[in-house]
This record gives structure tokens, C-alpha cells and sequence, in this order.
DNA sequence: GTGGTTCTTTACCGTACAGTCCATAAGTGG
DNA sequence: CCACTTATGGACTGTACGGTAAAGAACCAC
């Protein structure tokens, strides 16, 4: 009988940490100020502190929601319909594509994130750690279907080779931060998986 | 007559530099403050500014030193002795040990430095656009050279290979900031050149 | 309406920040 | 010893920071 009683919230949450998410994005942690953050947000210092602690909070739980859509987006190309081959390069050409759609070439948040924080913050570390295991495995059991079909030689080491890609994954992330023409970074993923293609 | 005149300094630039630069890459640009960097070097904040200038000048100065250690590096391996491929194969494994033995996983500090203010920061950005096209151009040189040697496929696009290994180089990077072993890192540097070796 | 509870707003707090200034120290040439 | 120049180190400045407190507003149950 109490738990739906006194003033309703003025705002809609998932708004306020997508506002939030894009501050963090653009300046990373340290260098967005609560004034960043309330300036984006339209709430008050009360309210983001009512609702979601300090600074150090609300980071971390934009940093949950993004992980896991990013997770899900990842599990959703991978163990969608077409064949494994096909889904990596999908993966792979989405991945390229998608950092260089970005004008401001901002990369991936969470990877921006683990290199600002993880040598100072075990739970940011943790949270890579974690998240790029899935990722890992994800890309292991792809490859692994993949050579079932016979489109990656069988003889390999799935879980190198889902290592590997793993790697080339995350350096595309970074290359495009560095402006790396969009066409070069698609070049990678497709020489990538070429490679690994059975010829 | 004028040149040598004056108080003598009381430091070694060299070590302050080097000092900095620890500081730096410990907590990354926006996390180190004045304060951080007169406890690391010793130095007095008269002196900082006096010998350097500002915060943003006297990282950039470290910046350069390190991008310079580094690329020099790089280019003593590939230009070294020795076939083509195992040059390859001494920097990559180079790499991932390199980044392993770190105990605190910092990672590189251009890479780190790129990531946390390439969109803010031109000065940033030009130089992290410089130094891996400079990389590029090691890596795609040393490709050429293993392919006249005959010990990767002569028949790939050698700029195409050149930048898939650059993109491998820095997914170890980062993913030795995720806490991945040692081991696994090693895997997966030696998995790229085993794909590529001629097979 | 009243009382209770939660949200919003604004003012406020102490601190730490980047950067400047200045008196003084430590050298040089003469 | 005396001018002159440069380096040092601490005091100082104004600002912006993260975070708190408190007063009032908006809704509920009754």
C-alpha cells in the first residue's frame, strides 16, 4: 500500500541514462562533470542523487545497460539465421561499418571505459573481464558451427581461431578511433575471415 | 653569452619526463592531477611550468616521447635481422608478453591516451593517425619482404594482411587489459602469423 | 480536507583543481 | 663584489568540482 505513493518521478529513467550514457561517451568518466551530467539530463543533482547515487553509480549502471545490449546484439547476429560463415561476416562487416558510421569516431563505450578505468576500478575491470569472455565464447561456438558446415578449415583450434577473432574484433574498434578510412577497416574484417575460410 | 646564464637547473628533464609519463599512464590524462605529477616528479609547480608548461603541453611533450620509444622499437624489430616472418613473428610475440608482464595491465599509453580524448582532442588524434599509419607502413614493408621470401602466400594483397596484423596487434593490446592470460595472448599472435604462413 | 511519502529545486559546503606570482636562491660574466 | 639571468618553492587566486541539506511541490490513502 506504500510503495506507490508520494510524488511520481518527472522524468522517464531509460531517457535520463541514455542522456547520461552519451555525456560519458563523448567525455569519458572523469572528464564529464555532474554539471555535464545534469546539463544533459534536464534533472537536478537532487534528483540524479535520489534516483541513482553518485556519479561513480550512474556510470556504472549506464555502463551495464550498454553492455548488455552490446552483448545481445553480438549473441543475436551470431545465433541468427544463415550459416556460421555467414554470421561472422556479418558480425564482422557490422562491427566496421557501425565505428565508422560514427562522425565523432568514439568507438565503443566499453572499451573506452575499461582503458580509462580498469587499472584503478575492479568493478569496471570485471565488467570487461566478463563481457569479452562472452564475447569469446560466443565467437568460439560460431567458429566451432562453422567448421561443422565446413566453411572454417576443421583442423584448427576453435578456440584460437575464436581468440583471434576476438583480437581483430576489438583492434577494428580501435583503428577507427585512430580514423581509419571505413573501407580499410572493412577490408580487415573481410581479409580476416578470408583467411580463416577454408581455400 | 646569454645562453648559459642563470640558475642551473635542479633536475634532469629526461626523469622528470619519465616520471610524468608513469603518472600518466597510471591514472590517465583527465584522472592526473598538478598535485599528482609535483609528488611523482618532485618538482615545484614553478618549476613544471617554468621547464614545460602547462598540463596539456607537458603531456603532449610525454605523449611524443613515448609514441617516438615505441615506434622506434617497432621498427628495430621489423627492420631487424633475421627472415621477414620471424621478425613477425618476434614482435608480435614481443607484444603480447610486453603487455603481459605488466602487472597492472596498463595497456599502451597512445593507445590508452587515443582512447580517452581522440573526439576532444585534435593534437591527440593527429598524432594516434600518424603513428599507426607509420606501423601500417612497418608492417605492410615487412609482409612484402616474408612474401618475396616466400613464407607468407605471395598471392594476398600484402597492404590488405599489413592491417589485418595491425588490427590484431592492438585487439592484444586491449584485450591484455581485460586480464586475458598471458598464454591465451601469445595464442592468438601466433595464431595470426600461422594463418598467414604459407600452408 | 489531513497526514504521509517521495520527488524537485535551490542554496550551500568544503575541497581540490589548474594556473599565477613573487621573493629568494644559485648560478654567470665582468 | 656586482650586475644580470634563470630556477625554485611556496603562497596565493579564483573557479569548478562532487556531494549534501533543506524547503517546498506533487501525488497517495483516508
Amino acid at each position: 500500500m506504500l510503495w506507490n505513493m508520494g510524488r511520481p518521478r518527472n522524468f522517464d529513467e531509460n531517457q535520463v541514462l541514455e542522456s547520461a550514457r552519451k555525456q560519458f561517451w563523448n567525455k569519458g568518466y572523469a572528464a564529464t562533470s555532474l554539471q555535464d551530467l545534469t546539463d544533459a539530463t534536464g534533472l537536478g543533482k537532487g534528483s540524479l542523487y535520489g534516483a541513482f547515487g553518485d556519479k561513480r553509480q550512474l556510470f556504472l549502471h549506464v555502463l551495464d545497460g550498454y553492455r548488455d545490449e552490446q552483448l545481445n546484439g553480438v549473441r543475436a547476429v551470431l545465433t541468427g539465421p544463415g550459416t556460421a560463415f555467414e554470421r561472422l561476416t556479418l558480425l564482422f562487416e557490422g562491427v566496421a561499418k557501425g565505428f565508422t558510421e560514427d562522425p565523432q569516431r568514439r568507438g565503443c563505450l566499453l572499451v573506452n571505459s575499461t582503458s580509462e578505468l580498469h587499472s584503478n576500478d575492479p568493478d569496471v575491470a570485471s565488467r570487461a573481464r566478463s563481457s569479452y569472455q562472452a564475447v569469446e565464447d560466443l565467437l568460439i561456438a560460431c567458429v566451432k558451427e562453422a567448421q561443422d558446415e565446413g566453411t572454417i578449415e576443421p583442423g584448427a583450434d576453435a578456440q584460437e581461431v575464436g581468440r583471434l577473432l576476438l583480437a581483430v574484433m576489438q583492434g577494428i574498434e580501435f583503428l577507427a578511433k585512430t580514423g581509419m578510412d571505413g573501407s580499410a577497416l572493412l577490408q580487415i574484417s573481410q581479409a580476416a575471415l578470408q583467411q580463416l575460410s577454408r581455400h
